[in-house]
DNA sequence: GCTGAACTCACTGTATACATTGTTACGATC
DNA sequence: GATCGTAACAATGTATACAGTGAGTTCAGC
């Protein structure tokens, strides 16, 4: 097609196939189970296998997708168990993150993008947008897990916020209305203004225990796959 | 050299590339700041710069080493701040590992398993023997983490366990003799015995938090290289 | 002597070629 | 009719080819 393995706009073809890649995923354009060799998405994205490759090798690494030898590239199953596990190891992450920025100077400006984010979702919530209350809630837990100061633990933690992310799209038309989740968010963004990371951690950590139990109480009744499609034995 | 590109012995070269790397990289046999060109590993490995490629992505997603454009691969270096941030996690995880592990029915092999690591703890250190004593306490740690029963937490953790033990082994020396770690071991192991997930939890964060402050003293005084060789601005 | 511009060279990113091997389908035998 | 063996096919794993590009180097101008 194109004469030259030209890399179209500034980034290299393989990052431009990690991140359409993982965009779809985490929207469920391309749904858990969806399968796909890598000529078929190579030819989608109008390059060769080779960086098509090297994308899946980080998707996989994340556990967005499993490559399987002969059977191409699959978007990952969300079990039941995937759920509880990430939700458990999500909450204590953000736990910590929580404590950690309220145990540090937190700027004003950064004190803004928290109550940004809350206000949104309280807008959202009084329109019954449930879409847009999603979108401004993944957007508070980030910046609580980026503004944390621990670059390590924003990198896992987000790594895990995105994939749960990724089930409460699917889930979100099944979920009674999060009234308590606002309420629970500023409780949580006072906390840190007043440098409480004890309060801000226990309110958090309450909050996201209860988030897990709506979301395995959902899970179980959705009847997912129990396994992700290891060989029955 | 082979005719063939025969992967071995029954495992991809990819896989090959990947384990042997790494095992090099977390045994300092290639130390932080080692820098080398594809094709450099790529003739060392006896393969192709593919394989090479292939593994280095997923070793720099898990933050072993990173891949600067026209400078090769890097093994990364290990700033005071990388172990402040690793140690704060894996002390979060471990914690979270230690309660689960004590909530739940854990069978007398699992039980003889962490007590044979705690054995062979105590042997090393009335030998003198700190690098057994590190092999032990890293294969308990591992226990732990494995045997939580969440294999997310499990896999995570597990990445942050081989990064800290990389600079575990390069500060062994500098260390006191860890006569505490023992008994604290010791008692984490009957608290999971009892099924007391609380005190569990609560002498083993309050172990690895120790633990963390001894390394960051001998970690500043070792002077790190604080950042890890982005462009100076 | 120093600064800057042009050039070179080597390393990487991407494409492509090719052999291996798992899978599947078909046929033969029991 | 079922089961096993075989053969063909197709997808991947690996190697290799090739062009672009940036870092270093050299040379000229000040």
């Amino acid at each position: 097609m194109a004469v030259q393995p030209v890399a179209a706009d500034r980034r290299s073809m393989v990052e431009d196939a990690y991140e359409r890649l993982r965009a779809k995923i985490l929207t469920n354009e391309l749904p858990p189970g969806y399968s796909a060799f890598e000529e078929e998405l190579a030819l989608e994205l109008g390059m060769s296998r080779t960086p098509v490759r090297e994308a899946l090798i980080r998707l996989e690494k994340e556990g967005l997708v499993e490559v399987v030898p002969r059977r191409g590239m699959r978007v990952r199953q969300v079990t039941a168990r995937d759920v509880r596990e990430i939700n458990e190891v999500l909450a204590c992450l953000e736990v910590q993150a929580a404590e950690r920025l309220a145990s540090r100077r937190v700027s004003t400006d950064e004190m803004a993008q928290l109550e940004n984010a809350i206000a949104e979702m309280d807008k959202a919530l009084e329109a019954e947008d449930m879409t847009g209350w999603s979108a401004a809630d993944y957007r508070f837990h980030r910046l609580i897990i980026e503004l944390c100061g621990n670059g390590h633990l924003a990198e896992t933690a987000k790594l895990f916020l995105d994939k749960a992310h990724r089930w409460r799209l699917l889930t979100l038309p099944y979920r009674a209305k999060p009234v308590y989740s606002n309420v629970n968010h500023a409780a949580v963004v006072e906390a840190i203004r007043r440098g409480d990371a004890q309060t801000a951690g226990e309110i958090h950590g309450a909050h996201k225990r209860r988030r897990s139990r709506e979301m395995n109480e959902i899970i179980e009744r959705m009847d997912l796959p129990e396994s992700n499609g290891e060989r029955p034995a």
